[in-house]
RNA sequence: UGACCUAUGGUGUAAUGGCAGCACAGCAGAUUUUGGUUCUGUUAGUCUAGGUUCGAGUCCUGGUAGGUCAACCA
């Protein structure tokens, strides 16, 4: 049977349109079958989960056609740049399993940006504007209406190249002039109206430190960077497409090497803000504990949270490469995380909301080893012991006094599986004054060991459970998303987006897990039976351990009981 | 109301003039020592009005809706 999808690739995978672009480029022997693309971030804060989808887009299509990716810091703006930023970009893109080929920085274009800023102004080009900051933006005009030229914008080309010259020795304070682009001030594009090319900044670069006072603007330097490099597809969001004919303006008038600007929708998801300025303002006003907020969107908060690489990377290649703006679904994420982590997670037993049970025909004193299956889904994973004793801990959720219809767990009087133990059965509901269970007293069959009974009965339920002498305690944290409403970028009339920040997102616990987890090592993942996936937190010792839930298990039950 | 971009189930993404498919989510069932996993089945879609064509999700024209652009940010 042949598909009816005939795009498809090598693989048979259908394929993207940046893959059919290379594909085509390829085969037309454009830049001689040669791909090299860019990862450029500007180093002003963390990268998120939207950046990931840029990563191994444009690293993954190098990979796929034998090219190379680059990693360039676009540095242009020492204001807001920081190398604090530079070394967390590095450490992300490597933890998601990219090699770039040159790691390069805007900054070391400067001198070469700045001679063809004196080019283009001896090709009548470009010009040094004395007008205010306001006056550039009243002049500009509006989306409907053209632009006003500047008064300086027949300026002889002398007097251009010795202000431009002194703007750069840094006779000129901070915003008195700007070197722009002559274009076109009644272009319907605003971004071709005389854009500004060069401002002047008196602040320490990260780089290049005090040798520059003026910088270039994104547009002159961007392009320009990925024409040095001889980027051969430039990939970036759709919001850059505006920019594009200015992108070409200038590797037309220069003469330089043709990269070429291609443009994709970047990545929205339900319930999570990607805006770098918002996930700043959650840092500086303390809402979260830092970037690496396992709430947090960014990278590192994933990886502390206990995300993989593989299920980031999977997630990128789930959502496609399109044109249309997009709001993907967070559970998406979550069934691509589920998906890695099923495979991988070794299989624990803890309690989070203790409930304790006293096996009343079980000696006091005594205890054994029961074995237990590390991971269902992974033999090499092996075996591992589990103390048992008189007195065990199980989840306060796992016992109903008066169970509904289709409860199988315990119950006065019904019997259960205490998982890869024995079977219990409920005779005595010990409450407080208040009339809360505080204890159950049961008794088990010793013939049902390992949890499966010589006669044949069948037990309805298996719950989990730990001997409450064994038990290690660990601090646990539970997360629920950062938001609480599905779009927190989309907000009403009269109300702020940090409105919608969810009060409980983080619950603190404490955990009685099973002795074996007390030697966890950091962002090692465990499956917690039924309570979900977790993963110990970075500043875990042996003393302190802290686990953090990296992801829930789909709950089918929720949906009865909620019934 | 200028230029540009976009429009396929609830969400995302394919179909390159020829049977509208896949995934997530949902629903139903089977298996299960995790109400997990796995497996099976299933609900649901081409923004609109014209045109071209034997044939249009696809090409053309108009409309509608959404997005981007008026930082000396990137």
């Amino acid at each position: 049977m042949t598909s009816r999808n005939k795009n498809l690739d090598v693989l048979g995978n259908p394929r993207n349109f940046l893959e059919e672009i290379i594909e085509d480029d390829i085969k037309s022997g454009k830049h001689d079958g040669r791909v090299l693309t860019r990862f450029p971030p500007e180093p002003n804060g963390y990268l998120h989960i939207g950046h990931a989808k840029s990563i191994c887009l444009n690293f993954g299509l190098a990979l796929k056609y034998g090219g190379k990716t680059n990693l360039r810091f676009d540095d242009t703006n020492p204001t807001k740049e920081d190398v604090e930023y530079v070394d967390s970009i590095k450490e992300d893109v490597r933890w998601l399993g990219f090699e770039w080929d040159q790691e390069l920085y805007a900054s070391d274009y400067f001198e070469q940006l700045y001679l063809w800023a004196d080019k283009l102004i001896e090709m009548d080009l470009a010009y040094v504007d004395d007008q205010t900051h306001e006056e550039i933006r009243l002049n500009r005009g509006t989306v409907t209406q053209p632009g006003k030229e500047s008064p300086f914008r027949n300026r002889s080309l002398n007097e251009n190249l010795d202000l431009f010259r002194r703007m750069r020795t840094g006779e000129f304070p901070d915003g008195s002039r700007v070197l722009r682009a002559k274009i076109d001030m009644g272009h319907p594009n605003m971004l071709m109206r005389d854009p500004i090319l060069y401002r002047i900044i008196h602040a320490h670069h990260h780089r290049t430190g005090d040798n520059w006072c003026i910088y270039p603007m994104y547009d002159y330097a961007h392009g320009q960077s990925d024409s040095i490099e001889q980027i051969t597809h430039s990939i970036c969001t759709l919001e850059f497409d505006v920019h594009r004919p200015l992108y070409d303006w200038f590797i037309e008038k220069l003469e330089i090497f043709p990269s070429h600007q291609y443009e994709f929708a970047r990545l929205n998801m339900t319930y999570t803000v990607m805006s770098k300025r918002k996930l700043l303002q959650l840092v500086q006003e303390k809402m979260v504990m830092g970037w690496d907020d396992p709430r947090m969107p960014t990278i590192c908060g994933l990886r502390r949270r206990g995300y993989t690489p593989e299920a980031i990377r999977f997630f990128a290649d789930k959502v496609g490469v399109a044109k249309r703006d997009n709001v993907i679904d967070l559970s998406l994420l979550e069934f691509c995380l589920r998906e890695d982590l099923n495979k991988r997670a070794e299989r624990r037993m803890a309690v989070l909301k203790p409930l304790k049970v006293i096996i009343t025909n079980y000696p006091e004193g005594q205890s054994e080893l029961l074995e237990a299956i590390n991971n269902p889904e992974d033999e090499l994973a092996g075996k591992r012991n589990i103390p048992f004793s008189r007195e065990l801990f199980i989840e306060q959720d796992d016992f109903m006094e008066n169970p509904p219809k289709k409860f199988f767990r315990l119950a006065p009087g019904q019997e259960v599986r205490l998982r890869y133990a024995y079977f219990i059965k409920c005779n005595e509901v010990v409450k407080d004054h208040q009339g809360n269970v505080i204890e159950l007293h049961c008794t088990y069959d010793p013939a049902s060991k390992g949890g499966t009974s010589p006669d044949g009965r069948k037990v309805q339920g298996t719950i989990h459970w730990v001997s409450a002498q064994h038990a290690a305690k660990a601090e646990i944290r539970l997360f629920d998303r950062l938001f609480s409403n599905e779009d927190p970028d989309d907000v009403p009339e009269g109300a702020d987006w940090k409105d919608f920040v969810n009060p409980n997102s983080l619950i603190v616990t404490q955990g009685y897990l099973e002795p074996s987890l007390a030697q966890a090592k950091p962002l090692d993942k465990f499956q917690f039976e039924r309570l979900g996936y977790f993963s110990v937190d970075y500043d875990s010792t042996p003393q302190r351990l802290v686990f953090n839930r990296t992801a829930t298990l789909k709950d089918t039950w929720a949906k009865i009981a909620g019934q």
